[in-house]
RNA sequence: GAACCGGUAGCUCAAUGGUAGAGCAGCGGCCUUUUAAGCCGCGGGUUCCGGGUUCGAGUCCCGGCCGGUUCACCA
């Protein structure tokens, strides 16, 4: 039985409690950080080997003493009356020397508790033991927290060469997915992956407040969706009677605030799309967005660079320990699965157009050789002309792009937020930046004329409901138009999609493993369990609009509520009549 | 949404249709500088779930759940 670890584990947290020991301690004496400890220790030894001695003195081994350090217990070998355990903090392992000796009685009565997976604090002196490990020779142990699960173990060993080898624990991706927490217990490269992603953003926000901007946050929640064409998780304001969603982009907020007089702000959040989950898509992704007032296209693509060339120094100068000044241009190539990515070099820029005919042969604005060399290389006929043109450019053209490149100048009709060329309305000042065929960026010279905005949005909205285009919006944000109307000064704004570049600086090959909560289908939880769940919401949510008084008001009403009777009689039969679910919630 | 692959002890993995095993971990014992410590002994299983075929199913068949990969869709 399983239990049979969880029973034996539970017995050694009564036995400790019996023996006065808080097997869940409030507070930790002061303690060091096992790197630090180590790298002090190791100075000490460098500096002892220098140093004279006294001739037919005998040279002291280097001691550090009283020194203390507080971790998680993964590895306990027991050797007679000696005992050497490893002790993980957030920096590394540390070997500790247990004998009762210098230990004492009570704490080897302690130490005879432990399991593997407790945390311990202990003091004691640093040396090192004739096999050459760094050792904490313990004179104070204090036990910290009890674990009852096993921890799946880290198995790091040198192989008869002396190379540091690891073998597998906890393998099983889907578990490492949903109890992220083993799997950074158990394995450094997951932690050190997550440690560079928090690189990725201190160079983000180090550059840009750098160059001025302002970190700002506007909301999650909106009640139109905008910013972004994509499908929005829908939620249910209680108190204010309303659906609001969560927010697919925070574009319209953003340009609100330039509206509003701040000339340079970025955010760093997440947008939510209720789409399909794969290697590259979250339905939660981190986002940033930044727009720089008096900016155009043309500046976006230079912040572009240097934010994405700033955040991969930062990663290097953490993998390699160096100073970002002090690394090559070589440091800047990053491997990413079978490809070599230069972000040392300056970034290609190609137009949509001149992409389109070099690699489909075809005229951007030519709606029957677009048709036909669709048709030729058997994509799915989109009605509309750009639509299609941007099916056959994804098919033919960004495969090839595996150096980082812009793709500039879109067609005007697939971007309703960008401002056209002037020399040319059919185009618009809008670029994508790919890598290896992956979208990284996507920015544009905003578009801040409110009338063609309003049109746009309409055309929008219309299109959307001719087509039954789910992804299309539904509404126009009238809100934002009046902002417009308000003047917005020329601009330029940027999205970078920062789950794929931490994807691209550590060499990960699915979202999943840059995202320390990936989303995951329940377990243990059948389609049955799931239907009622939402049947159960989707009654509430209706017997809670029964009883608002705008909708009692309107003609029908009467009708509607009796054919609700029976509908609430039937929910509470099909629910397990679970009586006190479906009452409504402000009946009287 | 489709195809393929996978799910066995706490962990990593075995097991031609024929009594479900090993290593680590656990429990008991020996060992005072080991390090994937070692040695002796002992426990440990809803083989993802539900059906079916069979004298007999971890294994074969059908359905379902969860995951992975590729494709499609989406951006």
């Amino acid at each position: 039985m399983s239990n049979e670890y969880r029973r034996a584990r539970e017995q050694k947290r009564d036995a400790l409690a019996s023996l006065g020991v808080n097997p869940y301690a409030v507070r930790t004496p002061a303690r060091e950080a096992v790197a630090g400890l180590k790298s002090q220790f190791e100075d000490l030894e460098a500096k002892a080997k220098t140093a004279p001695v006294a001739a037919g003195a005998q040279p002291e081994a280097p001691t550090l003493a009283g020194r203390a350090v507080a971790g998680r217990v993964l590895a306990n070998r027991k050797m007679g009356k000696a005992v050497f355990v490893d002790v993980y903090d957030q920096t590394g392992k540390l070997q500790v020397y247990l004998n009762a000796k210098q230990v004492g009685e009570q704490a080897m009565a302690v130490y005879d508790n432990l399991d593997l997976g407790d945390f311990v604090w202990v003091r004691g002196n640093v040396q090192r033991t004739r096999t050459g490990e760094v050792t904490l020779f313990a004179t104070e142990l204090k036990f910290l927290t009890k674990a009852l699960a096993v921890p799946p173990l880290p198995r790091e060993y040198k192989d008869e060469q002396g190379n540091t080898r690891h073998a597998t624990a906890f393998a099983d991706v889907e578990q490492r997915y949903r109890q992220r927490y083993l799997d950074l217990m158990v394995h450094g490269d997951v932690r050190a992956r997550f440690e560079l992603r928090s690189k990725v953003l201190q160079g983000i926000r180090e550059f840009l407040g750098q160059k001025g901007y302002l970190e700002v946050e506007t909301p999650m929640l909106h009640s139109i969706p905008g910013g972004a064409r994509a499908r929005p998780f829908i939620t249910h304001h209680n108190a204010l009677h309303m659906n609001m969603y969560m927010r697919i982009a925070p574009e319209l907020y953003l340009k609100r605030l330039l509206v509003g007089g701040f000339e340079r702000v970025f955010e760093i959040n997440r947008n939510f799309r209720n789409e399909g989950i794969d290697a590259t898509h979250n339905p939660e992704f981190t986002m940033m967005e930044l727009y720089e007032a008096y900016g155009d296209y043309h500046s976006m693509m230079e912040i572009t660079e240097g934010l994405i060339r700033h955040a991969a120094r930062l990663v290097r100068s953490h993998e390699k320990g160096v100073a970002p000044e002090a690394l090559a241009p070589a440091d800047l190539v990053f491997h990413w699965g079978e490809v070599v990515i230069d972000l040392g070099q300056p970034f290609r820029r190609a137009r949509y157009a001149d992409l389109l005919r070099e690699h489909a042969g075809v005229d951007l604005h030519s709606r029957d050789a677009v048709r036909a060399k669709a048709k030729e290389l058997g994509l799915e006929l989109h009605d509309d002309h750009y639509k299609l043109a941007d099916q056959l450019l994804e098919a033919t053209a960004l495969p090839k792009l595996v150096q980082p490149t812009f793709v500039i100048d879109y067609p005007t009709a697939i971007c309703p937020l960008t401002k056209a060329c002037e020399d040319n309305p059919a185009i618009c000042e809008r670029f994508e930046l790919f890598v290896n065929a992956v979208e990284f960026a996507n920015a544009f010279s905003e578009l801040n004329e409110p009338v063609e905005q309003l049109r746009r949005f309409e055309e929008q909205v219309a299109m959307g409901l001719k087509t039954q285009d789910v992804e299309a919006p539904k509404e126009v944000d009238h809100d934002y138009v009046h902002a417009l109307e308000a003047g917005m000064p020329p601009a330029g704004g940027l999205g970078v999609g920062i789950d794929r570049l931490c994807m691209l600086l550590t060499n990960t090959h699915t979202i999943r493993d840059v995202l320390l909560f990936p989303h995951m289908k329940r377990e243990g939880h059948d389609q049955a369990a799931g239907a009622k769940q939402r049947a159960r919401i989707a009654a509430e949510t209706l017997l809670e609009e029964l009883t608002s008084p705008e909708l009692r008001r309107l003609p029908g009403f009467d009708q509607l509520a009796k054919q609700f009777e029976h509908l609430v009689e039937f929910s509470r039969k099909l629910l397990g009549n679970p009586h006190a679910e479906v009452v409504p919630p402000h009946s009287k």
